[in-house]
DNA sequence: ACTAAATAGTACGAAACCGTACTAAATACA
DNA sequence: TGTATTTAGTACGGTTTCGTACTATTTAGT
């Protein structure tokens, strides 16, 4: 483990923290007021992936406390923008679908979008941001894996801390 | 401005996003309690950089409100962890200065994280994300450039909206 | 079947984050 | 020099985020 390592990682994550930022803040401004990109991106795995998912499920795929999570699906149904209904399989659960609305406010969004992306693909080749793609996705395997498979640290994955003892 | 462009694109934040999110709970698994990512960039960055930093230039670095960063700068100084004087320049303004205690933290977390950057470059080969920063690099600079090169749209370096005018 | 452990979700409170509105100082420019 | 604009920072309030603690249900182990 060298210096020149370590200085490598600090500046990937650094450059990553704040496209991050950037990339919301972007998002931000083409979403209504009052939604924000947490809003956002449920309204988005609920259709790239499939709607009727359990609160869990979207903790889970976006790595955040499911207290979170159930403010963010709170706030959406408030809006009519999904409908919260009880899971069939297991009365404990409950399952988030689509409404109209959302639907179509997520397809509103990337509509409004469009410009962006294309003055994004226009400036910067995207061969280059397909190379870059499987590199992230070892690299998020790998950080999501070892966190998995972690010793005691406290794990926010279930912020009960009940998570790791099995 | 192809179907795939946009999935690329997608797929992209996607996982930078996620990443981020990743990166920052493993720091704050490694730092004292009560302090978290935002606390540590600011110390991390007075040290990269240069101390005496006015919190203006601290938000402008991270893309964040100035709101934010007088909060985050706030907590660190009650902990003693970096001192704000005024500028000597600028009767408006102050810098921020890191204390003993303040270099002695970053130190130690860096020292702290060594074991987590040491199983991340024995699992991916280090020429890979040497690779990949150079994009990230040309990522950043083009959303960077573009926000502040943008209409009309609300921009939140200063939370005035005072920003787009000149 | 019965008990213990794990899991889904919520209530609650604290901290972070950020937009608006303000004050004070510096800068532009006429 | 004098006035208008810009800039640095703060006060304040609302929302987000999240850790802790709790209830209800399911699953595992005996």
């Amino acid at each position: 483990m060298q210096e020149d390592d370590r200085a490598l990682l600090f500046g990937v994550f650094n450059e990553i923290a704040i496209i991050d930022q950037l990339g919301r803040a972007q998002l931000e401004a083409t979403l209504p007021k009052g939604l924000i990109a947490a809003h956002f991106t449920v309204l988005n795995h609920l259709m790239r992936v499939a709607d009727g998912r359990t609160p869990v499920e979207l903790a889970r795929a976006f790595q955040l406390p499911k207290t979170s999570v159930t403010h963010t699906v709170g706030a959406l149904a408030k809006r009519g923008l999904v409908d919260v209904r009880p899971n069939p399989n297991d009365r404990r659960s409950k399952c988030v679908w689509l409404t109209d609305a959302g639907r179509k406010l997520r397809n509103d969004t990337i509509t409004a979008m469009a410009p962006d992306f294309a003055a994004l693909v226009a400036a910067i080749d995207p061969q280059k941001l397909l190379g870059i793609l499987p590199v992230l996705r070892e690299l998020r395997a790998f950080m999501d894996h070892r966190r998995n498979a972690e010793p005691p640290r406290d794990r926010p994955l279930d912020a009960t801390g009940t998570a790791p003892s099995g």
